[in-house]
DNA sequence: TCAATCCGAGCGG
DNA sequence: CCGCTCGGATTGA
């Protein structure tokens, strides 16, 4: 029986990354300067922190079986796209517009919705001309990309 | 309605 | 190569 518990889990980096679980669905994450204090009580917490970890090391980890939320029908499928790309790949708006038949513009605002920063990857779309924007600020994107070996 | 968006194309210098 | 403008889909107010 999962606790009704948010759990909570903090990884070093630049900057400290942190996600908040609830029964096993990840629902937030961010990057932040503080440190946040751990709170574990599952397996399946205990096993995403590990690969955080490993993640934030530079090594290859896929997150696509992480349950997560999506706040729209319409950003959900986008998100479901952007999960799509592989560790290491970019694509951008306004390709993935173009699949779900929409505009790059929409597929901007989708991406500024993500809930879930890194475990869906929307740090991987990047503007046709250049790295694009990035909620989390275009810094943290850059340094993302970097670990994942993307040259620019 | 209307403004705000993690864009892209087109145009005039 | 710049900077400006506009089309454009979606969301929340």
């Amino acid at each position: 029986m999962p606790t009704q518990i948010p759990e909570r889990v903090c990884v070093e980096w630049h900057l400290n990354f942190v996600a908040e679980i609830r029964n096993g669905v990840v629902e937030r994450s961010y990057f932040t300067e503080r440190d946040v204090e751990e709170t574990i009580f599952s397996e399946f917490s205990e096993e995403l922190v590990k690969r955080l970890r490993r993640y934030f090391k530079g090594r290859e980890v896929d997150f696509r079986d992480v349950p997560v939320t999506y706040p729209t029908d319409f950003s959900g499928r986008v998100l479901e796209i952007v999960r799509g790309i592989s560790f290491g790949k970019v694509r951008s708006y306004f390709d993935i517009a173009n699949e779900v038949k929409t505009s790059p513009r929409a597929v901007g605002v989708a991406m500024k919705m993500n809930r879930v920063p890194v475990i869906v990857p929307c740090h991987r779309v990047v503007a046709r001309n250049g790295i694009g924007g990035y909620s989390c600020g275009v810094g943290v994107k850059r340094m993302l990309l970097e670990l994942e070996g993307v040259k620019m």
